[in-house]
DNA sequence: CAAATCGGTGAATATTTTGTAAAAGTTGCC
DNA sequence: GGCAACTTTTACAAAATATTCACCGATTTG
């Protein structure tokens, strides 16, 4: 469904980026390293990542060139590394284009940690903001992974979940059965648009009659919206 | 492996709610927001935060009212939030229910200090917390390390407390396997995520059909949880 | 140091969900 | 009414995921 978010790695010294790349790899981030600023904007521009961590001491062209050449090209969040001590006074300035730092030696903890804020806070979450939609006699949790209908927990599989927590986000927007497998099933995803209406339906089961304040509207010709009046 | 103190902050302008939780990730917090009172409310039962942040303005339900019901049910700490001029005489008195207050407009280091200072006095300080969790028939405590079931004490290896701990530590909410072999086992810990199951079903086989009021649920295709109902 | 316990792995088994294909039903329109 | 395009429904097979079991190495305990 999430499609991976893409971190760039800026960073000179093989042994550090290899380390970086293990743990983020396995958060589930997709990784690619650069080993001196040239390559780093060049690999930045083809591989468009979400987020850059770059290092602040680099050959060829040092970091805080790469950062303001990136920053001129995208909004794409940039967190440095700088070693102790490099920082004292310029880091002031320097915070102005990153939107983090990070001090060497770093802890790996402490890293993740900030890089799930930046993002959080880019918009390019991979945490939603708030994963709870409630509407007359209907609850989407998205945190409990709960569907709760007038009042009763309705056990429901992880794909009507996400189907109905998307067409509800937005109501009353018709979605097209492409879009849905799109956003839904992932852009990767080359099923049968008629799936979507098999799960519909098994949504449409748990749902009907509840309130008249919403439903599941067919929109004949185009796809399905969640509408509220 | 320390839980994160978990803060609630009921506040229903989103620019300050944002602003503030930016701050207290960075200090490694665990925030969630609630925009209104009866959220607020509801968010508290669920999240059971350590401390509450609560603006006095609200809709809905008013500031004042929100902190009466927090502390009927708890002694969790709460700090007002108030805009200049509306406390005066009235504050006084409404200082008997909240821990502390601040007016705003409020510098960043003045709320966290006063974060800090509160949790300190009541006790849940930021390193050491209430490691003791209780629920129908059963008592979770990290301090001597058992587990008490109905009443009798269960020799638990010290894995399974920890992941039992941390899934009530928020009821309802689903982890995911890669998260809790992240926060229980570590991140630094690269094993596989069938793990998990192996040592929930060992829990499961102690806390079988003890009570029917909690239970360690599977929430299919993503995780487990502790739900209590 | 031996025995017991704990934690983790891999594989077999069981369960649930998901996708597809095909039949049946609608809708819009001439 | 009748046709074509589209949707709903049903049943089933395939895929994904969870549970359980047996076992082994590491760690702790006595």
């Amino acid at each position: 469904m999430t499609v991976a978010t893409k971190i760039l790695i800026v960073e000179d010294d093989a042994n550090i980026a290899d380390l970086l790349r293990l743990y983020l790899e396995k958060e589930k981030y997709e990784v690619q390293i650069a080993s001196d600023g040239g390559q780093g904007v060049e690999q930045f521009r083809r591989f468009r990542p979400d987020l850059v961590l770059l290092d602040l001491m680099l050959p060829v062209m040092d970091g805080w060139a790469v950062c303001r050449t990136i920053r001129s090209e995208s909004k794409t969040p940039v967190i440095m590394l700088t070693a102790k001590g490099e920082l004292d006074d310029k880091v002031t300035g320097l915070k102005q284009g990153a939107d983090d730092y990070i001090t060497k030696p770093f802890e790996m903890r402490e890293v993740l940690a900030r890089i799930e804020a930046v993002l959080r806070r880019s918009g390019a979450a991979p945490e939603k903001e708030n994963k709870r939609l409630v509407f007359d006699k209907l609850i989407i949790d998205m945190d409990s992974f709960e569907l709760t209908v007038d009042g009763k927990k309705i056990p429901t599989p992880p794909k009507e979940m996400e189907l109905l927590y998307h067409l509800a986000s937005t109501p009353n927007r018709v979605y097209q059965r492409n879009k849905l497998l799109d956003e839904v099933w992932g852009f990767d995803y080359f099923g049968d648009t008629r799936t979507v209406d098999v799960h519909i339906k098994r949504l449409r089961e748990k749902l009907e009659g509840v309130s008249d304040q919403w439903s599941l509207k067919t929109v004949w010709g185009v796809g399905y919206k969640f509408e509220v009046v």
